[in-house]
Parts: C-alpha cells; structure tokens; sequence
DNA sequence: ACCATGGGAGCAG
DNA sequence: CTGCTCCCATGGT
C-alpha cells in the first residue's frame, strides 16, 4: 500500500493505492496523511489526474479499484453514467435505480474515490447537497470548483451550499 | 438509529 | 401565485 500527495488546482489531492490500483482519492487530506504521502508518484497515477484538471472532460483513465456493498457499486456504475458538464439529482438517480434520493446519498458519501466516480456531479433538486462527507464549507467550495471547471453554470440554487431550513438548524450546525 | 432527499401541507405576503 | 416553514415517508447501512 502507498499513497502520495498531488498538488491541484482544487487543492491538494491524496491517492492511496495498491500495487497499480488506486482505492482511494482523499479531497482533503489530513496532516497526518500528507506526513505519511512520502513515496514516489508513478506516472501511471499522475499522468491521468493532472490531464482530468487540464482536460476536465477528457476520459480520466485512473485504475482504480473500489470496494463497496452491490448497492453502492449499482449507484456508482449510474453516477459514471453522467457526462462531464450536466448534474444529476439524487432523486433522478434514485427513479433510475428504483430506490429512494437519501439512499443514494448516503452511497455517494461512502465513495471512495471522488472525480473517478463523480459524485460531485449529483445535487439536490434545490441545492448544491453534499460533497466529500460535508454539507457546508471548504469541500463545498472544491464540489462548485469541479462543476464549474467542468463547464456547469452554477445559478440559482447552486451558487449556495444549501437551503437553510430550521430541520438542518434543530439537527445541529456546521 | 442514522442520513449528501423529496414532496406536500399550511401559512404569510 | 410565490416563497417560506415544518413534517414525515423513504431505503440502505
């Protein structure tokens, strides 16, 4: 197992993988990873990556293998489905799969791998929804950041991290 | 129980 | 009719 750090436009990125197959891709690495993100960053692993922030919608070849339950790989191979530049709701995927919106919620903040799987490309009907496990802050910013470099107008509903309501307020804040 | 939701009801302008 | 608030059904972990 070996992971290293790659410097991006969105932030810095960290890339665990095994033997040539990456399994998993951190938005935010802790301090603790990037101490441990020491060893050598194979071309097979930088080459892709840095081409997906020159190139956005160019096929972003990464090896990559994700684990996760039947459910999760179902709603995954759905969220690849999505081409670069459109979003998709959870409530769309959910119809497709024949579920409900907040499990495919909870199937995208459990994937491994963000850009390779896109889950940045799924919002809320009327919302910019999660990103990387949070509903509010930096990685929200990284959610917009990769929409809009992929060529999403950002309007309306999008432009904030999220509606406020008092059910998010009684549920506890940011 | 917990959720990265959605749709509907009720209410104020 | 529009734009708020609640409020709860929902399906997978």
């Amino acid at each position: 197992m070996s992971s290293a750090l790659v410097e991006t436009p969105c932030g810095p990125l960290g890339v665990v993988w095994d033997r040539d197959l990456v399994t998993r891709i951190e938005l935010d690495p802790t301090p603790a990873f990037m101490q441990d993100a020491t060893g050598p960053r194979p071309d097979w692993l930088l080459q892709p990556i840095l081409n997906y922030f020159e190139r956005p919608c160019a096929r972003l070849e990464l090896p990559v293998h994700v684990q996760g339950t039947a459910f999760q790989q179902r709603v995954w191979a759905e969220l690849r489905q999505i081409p670069c530049g459109q979003t998709r709701t959870y409530g769309a995927i959910a119809r497709q799969l024949g579920t409900s919106p907040r499990a495919v919620g909870q199937a995208c903040r459990a994937n491994p791998c963000p850009l390779v799987i896109p889950c940045h490309r799924v919002v809320a009907v009327s919302g910019l929804g999660g990103f990387a496990g949070d509903l509010h802050g930096r990685k929200l910013a990284m959610k917009r950041w990769l929409l809009k470099h992929e060529g999403v107008v950002l309007d309306g509903s999008l432009v904030a991290d999220r509606p406020g309501s008092r059910d998010d307020r009684s549920r506890g804040g940011p």
